[in-house]
DNA sequence: TGAGTAAATCGTAGTCATTCCGAATTGGAA
DNA sequence: TTCCAATTCGGAATGACTACGATTTACTCA
C-alpha cells in the first residue's frame, strides 16, 4: 500500500485529510518497517513539533481498524506499518537489530483447522524473529 | 510439568523454597492456562493479601527464564503457564474466554528456514486465538 | 540447634506506554 | 462563506511493570 492508496481509503471511509494523517501516513511509506507510536513521534517532531500523542496514537489505531497499517505487538508496544503490497494473507520475519521485514510465504493455518475441527478459530499470529542479512553482515 | 518438578527444578537452580513461591505454582500447578500476574495476585488474595507485586513479578519471570513456565504476550501483558508436559517445541491455540489452551503439534519453521537461507532466525511466535468447544456450547 | 548471611520479600515510589477528556481548532459539506 | 461534526491539543489519569531501601527468612555450617 502507498501514501495515495492510503488517502483513498481515507476518505471512502468517511475520514479526513489532516495534516496530522499525511505526515504519518508519508513517514509509514517511507521507512517501510515496524514503527511504535514513540518512533513515528520522534520522527514528526522537527516538522510537526506540535502533533500530541493521542493524535498519534488515535490515527495509528484508526489505520489499522481499516486495514491501511498492519500492526503487531512486541516488546511489549504496539508496532505499526504500511499494509504490504502482496495479495492476501501472509506473516513476517522481523529483524530484531534494523526492524526490517521479510514477507513470508507460509502460514500454518489449513493444517491447524484441520487439527482442532470442533474449535473456533478467530484469529492467529506467527512472526519470525532474527537477524536480517544486511544487518549480519554489518555486525 | 507440575508442582514438585518445578521444586526440583527451583532447587538445583539454586533458588529457595518459599512459601510466595509454593503459592504461585500450585495455583499455575492448578489453573493450567495462561495467567497474568494480575491474576495471580487476584487468585492469591485471600491466602497471601500480603504478597507483593513485586514478589508476583519477579518470580513469574523467574520461573519463566528457568524453564518452569511457558511466557506469551497477549492483550499488552504478560502471561504464564505451566510449561505442558509434552516433549519438545509445541505452540498453542488459546481460547479469549477461559483461557483454555490446546497444544497444537504443527510448527511451520522447517519450511521458513528454507525460505530464508540467508537470515539468522533466532526465535518465532505462532499462536491461534479463538473458542474452545466449552464456551462454544456455552455461549 | 543456633547464629550468620545471602536471598527473598515487603511497601512504596517511579517509569513508560497508552487512554481519557474538555476546550479549541478545522476540514469539507451545503 | 457559514457551520458543525470531526479532529486536534494539552495535560491528566490509568495500568502494567520496574526499582529500591528496609526488613524478614531460608538455608548453611559450626
Ligand atoms: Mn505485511
Ligand atoms: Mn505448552
Ligand atoms: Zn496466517
Ligand atoms: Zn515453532
Amino acid at each position: 500500500m502507498n501514501f495515495d492508496i492510503a488517502i483513498e481509503r481515507l476518505k471512502s471511509e468517511g475520514f479526513k485529510r489532516t495534516p496530522s494523517r499525511e505526515a504519518i501516513l508519508r513517514l509509514l511509506e517511507r521507512e517501510d518497517r515496524y514503527l511504535s507510536a514513540g518512533d513515528v513521534r520522534k520522527a514528526l517532531a522537527d516538522e510537526h513539533p506540535k502533533m500530541s500523542q493521542d493524535t498519534v496514537y488515535r490515527n495509528l489505531s484508526s489505520f489499522s481498524e481499516m486495514k491501511i497499517l498492519e500492526e503487531t505487538e512486541l516488546g511489549g508496544e504496539r508496532k505499526f506499518r504500511m499494509h504490504c503490497n502482496r495479495h492476501g494473507h501472509h506473516h513476517h520475519f522481523i529483524c530484531m537489530e534494523c526492524g526490517r521485514t521479510e514477507e513470508l510465504d507460509v502460514c500454518p493455518m489449513e493444517q491447524v483447522s484441520r487439527e482442532l475441527p470442533s474449535f473456533v478459530i478467530d484469529d492467529h499470529k506467527f512472526e519470525v524473529y532474527g537477524q536480517c542479512p544486511d544487518c549480519r553482515t554489518a555486525g
